[in-house]
DNA sequence: TATATGATTGCCT
DNA sequence: GGCAATCATATAG
């Protein structure tokens, strides 16, 4: 049985949680009994003081409005959200209670429930294209809609947990977050050298620096 | 009420 | 590389 990551984890600084995320397993018990494991490999820390964060407000911070009052739950909550018409997004909430603060799964190693990861994703032709996205972890850990916004993930259906496997020592590259326009400057994404689970995107201070270049030639 | 955009993905040229 | 999908949320009028 592998045992639940507490609150306690949950309720330090997000950058903290963030990268101390790397490494751990992420479970999902399924109605049927079955189980799906994968290792986390990338994450993005959300909320402090962040004009990237959802909710924020220009010189007034995160404001509990609407969705973005998700963030300020107590630790180990889920904040899940629906994006780009079609895609949900999978966080949990760190730091104290109403503290601003979430974590986004951006990669993940599937280590169990393969089978069922793959009829969540009929596109995916490799194993990196089951987990190698935030959209993508969603769908194969069957988190496709708002049950788990709020929700406690510190037990089951859906829960964190050390790896007691004897893991390969790994080392942690930093970056700039993905598909952000606000909040490009903080590199708070955190992910595990050369794993080939990390998600394809740019970071967004690379990704403006090039359109900016490319504008620039139009002249 | 109306429009723009988004913590993305996958298809198309 | 470009761009459509498709809807919740934010912002403007």
């Amino acid at each position: 049985m592998l045992s639940p990551l507490q609150q306690d984890f949950f309720a330090r600084p997000t950058l903290l949680v963030a990268r101390e995320l790397l490494g751990k397993l992420l479970v999902r018990h399924l109605q049927d009994g079955q189980r799906l494991v994968g290792r986390i490999v990338e994450t993005e820390a959300y909320g402090v003081d962040d004009p990237g964060a959802h909710g924020w407000r220009d010189g007034r911070g995160v404001l509990p409005i609407g969705r973005s009052a998700g963030l300020f739950a107590p630790p180990g909550r889920g904040y899940v959200y629906f994006t780009y018409g079609t895609h949900w997004m999978l966080n949990v909430t760190t730091d104290a209670e109403d503290v601003p603060g979430g974590v986004l799964i951006r990669g993940i190693e599937p280590l169990k429930g393969l089978d069922f990861m793959y009829s969540q994703r009929p596109k995916a032709r490799r194993e990196r294209d089951l987990t190698n996205g935030p959209g993508k972890i969603a769908a194969a850990f069957a988190v496709i809609g708002p049950e788990f916004f709020g929700k406690d993930l510190t037990r089951p259906p859906l829960y964190f947990s050390d790896d007691p496997s004897d893991q390969e020592p790994f080392e942690i590259e930093t970056s700039s977050r993905i598909g952000l326009s606000k909040g490009i400057e903080a590199h708070w994404r955190f992910f595990i050298k050369d794993n080939p689970f990390v998600s394809p995107g740019l970071p967004s201070d690379i990704a403006h620096a090039r359109k900016k270049q490319r504008g620039s030639h139009r002249l």
